[in-house]
RNA sequence: CGGGACAUAGCUCAGUUUGGUAGAGCGCUGCGUUCGGGACGCAGAGGUCGCAGGUUCAAAUCCUGUUGUCCCGACCA
């Protein structure tokens, strides 16, 4: 390939839209252009980084006997309602109608589309198990698509759905994905993480999210430096807390002090002198057509998604100022649980270790002292509803836990029956019985994985691409464009290359070296080769290593074959 | 959907407060000199100032509306 020819659109300056480090290279470099929000364009580059990364996830789908397929991203929405989903999956599907005016969707996944073909297509259980996987566009329209490639609402994703007979047929499908991602994500050159998830609305038993480790990622991330552990912040357990010997605390009669002007936790504590652990937080949650209360320590941030797997409902999110003050009889900010009525009332589990707390009095401007579960107010439940942190022990080997941020590039499903046995997904088994399928999902955002690589391999130069997923291999730098003898040179590098099947650029465009040089780091070929006057008097070329910074001049007759095994030795990270 | 900001040349931005002939740097075209880490000179091309109304002798600038974009939050297989 000839640099001259290639539509490679470098920029001097960052794009003012670009906030991340990925979305700012990838638009220098000329891999990516915007149309819309959340909508890009691969240019030749870029998609070949794509192609790249693509290829990978296609050697290691099919080594596990999953099969590729493709199908449309043109759905009917007859299926849709099948399922049950086209009044579930609210605005982030895309709608349209046809010229008949009938609805249509466009795909932001596969479940209902891939069901329907194997209920039709599937009917022994001869056929089964079955891997079935595409590489495909998916939309979804985001409410806030953001950081280029990270979050769009057109993206490309690797899409699977295994069918199996039995739950442990599952798992043995399940366990083949784990490590077919593993492989990938190893192979793309990336440091991740598979962390335990949650399951969300999808249910099912086991999942597991792919983590990308950057601090630019979306998700926090619980692991364990001891074991193994490591989950989604949304999905981290933490441990209920020894019980403490009540009778070890003498109880406090309750005490209604004033405490006005003050509305955060932290003023309280600092106001009546007391430690933030002291201190019960009241918040409430509209959940569906239901408020609840959910009491944490002050010094806690409630978990969601703990809380809306726990009521087991739709919607969830705080209560309307209007419903508080009717509900507490007070401005917002001074409810407590004490004398609460008309709601259920849900504690995590270190409220009952609170011993003569300070919590909301729901009555304006006042709060309570010495507050005590049993004797001031009772709950529905104990439950673990709190966001873990950095001082919550491993909840499997009891050790202390970190927190870092990744970027979720892979999501691994057991779904169970949900979809088969809404669309009756059925087979005949060895007795002619009719059964249901057990499904499972398993995605891998494509060009998020591109951006993931590049949060992690990236300096102030520019994109420094593992060499599995670069556009090319090796860029071959003519010094001089219009000396024929170094021209000749470079081609003659560039024939040894490719006979060997390394990917290598020629930069024959009529720039300076600096703009070449400049223009390589930014794009980030891992190794260039510097063809100048010394390659003609003395046969010497310079290399240079993208990654390493380490660079040297040797004889091409001997530096051409150590560039061969250097690539190829590089791309074998199986 | 709530909060904030922005929209002027391909890119980065000035000009808007106080209305009066649309600017700079980079990029682009031509010629010349250069040529190992983003060269220099000369000559050019390129914008109905997001769009639509309104005020005014006169609008990039003031007013109204609208669309798009970005950030924070809420939301999210």
């Amino acid at each position: 390939m000839k640099m001259s020819q290639l539509l490679m659109p470098t920029l001097r300056e960052a794009p003012a839209e670009a906030e991340i480090m990925s979305h700012n290279l990838m638009l220098r470099a000329g891999l990516i252009r915007k149309l819309a929000a959340g909508v890009y364009s691969f240019l030749p580059l870029g998609y070949r980084v794509i192609k790249k990364i693509e290829n990978i996830v296609r050697e290691e789908m099919d080594r596990k006997g999953a099969q590729e397929l493709l199908l449309p991203a043109l759905q009917p929405a007859e299926l849709w309602q099948d399922s049950g989903r086209w009044n579930v999956y609210g605005k982030e599907l895309m709608r349209l109608k046809d010229r008949h005016d009938r609805d249509f969707c466009l795909g932001p996944t596969h479940e209902e589309v891939i069901t329907d073909l194997v209920r039709r297509e599937v009917k022994s259980y001869k056929q089964l198990p079955l891997n079935l996987y595409q590489i495909q566009t998916k939309f979804r329209d985001e409410i806030r698509p953001r950081f280029g490639l990270m979050r769009g609402r057109e993206f490309i994703m690797k899409d699977a759905y295994s069918f199996d007979y039995s739950r442990e047929g599952l798992d043995e499908s399940y366990e083949k994905m784990y490590e077919a991602y593993c492989n990938i994500f190893k192979r793309c050159g990336l440091v991740y993480r598979a962390v335990e998830a949650d399951t969300g609305a999808i249910g099912g038993s086991d999942s597991h999210e792919f983590m990308v480790m950057a601090e630019t990622g979306e998700n926090e991330i619980v692991h364990c430096a001891s074991c193994h552990y490591a989950a989604n912040m949304e999905k981290a357990v933490c441990a209920a807390p020894q019980e403490l010997d009540a009778a070890s605390q003498e109880m406090l009669p309750l005490e209604e002090v004033k405490t006005p002007d003050i509305h955060t936790i932290e003023e309280l504590s600092e106001f009546l002198n007391i430690n933030v652990e002291q201190t019960i937080k009241t918040l409430l949650y509209q959940a569906d057509d239901e408020v609840v209360a959910v009491l944490v320590r002050g010094d806690r941030e409630v978990n969601e998604i703990k809380l809306k797997n726990m009521l087991g409902c739709i919607e969830l999110y705080l209560a309307e100022t209007e419903i508080v003050e009717k509900i507490t009889n007070a401005a917002v900010g001074f409810a407590g649980p004490v004398n609460l009525s008309g709601v259920k009332v849900f504690a995590d589990y270190e409220i009952t270790n609170v011993i003569n707390g300070i919590a909301g009095a729901n009555k304006t401007d006042y709060h309570l002292k010495n507050v005590n579960f049993k004797r001031d107010f009772q709950v529905e439940a104990f439950c673990d509803l709190r966001l873990a942190t950095v001082d919550d022990p491993c909840p499997h080997c009891g050790n202390p836990v970190a927190i870092t941020r990744g970027i979720e590039v892979g999501h691994i499903f057991k779904l169970g029956t949900k979809y088969s046995e809404a669309m009756n997904a059925t087979y005949l088994d060895e007795n002619g019985k009719e059964k249901v399928c057990t499904m499972g999902c398993y995605g891998i955002g494509i060009g998020r994985t591109a951006a993931a690589a590049i949060e992690q391999n990236n300096d102030d130069k520019g994109i420094i691409w593992p060499m599995p997923i670069a556009p090319f291999h090796v860029v071959i730098v003519p010094i001089k464009a219009n000396d024929r003898e170094i021209m000749d040179i470079a081609d003659n590098i560039y024939q040894s290359f490719s006979e060997k099947g390394i990917e290598a650029i020629i930069d024959d465009r009529k720039e300076r070296p600096g703009v070449k040089f400049n223009d390589a780091d930014l794009i980030g070929f891992p190794i260039r080769i510097v063809v100048g006057k010394k390659s003609v008097n003395e046969g010497k070329v310079e290399v240079k290593i993208r990654k390493s910074g380490e660079e040297w001049e040797e004889q091409l007759d001997q530096v051409i074959p150590k560039i061969i095994s250097l690539v190829q030795a590089d791309l074998e990270m199986k």
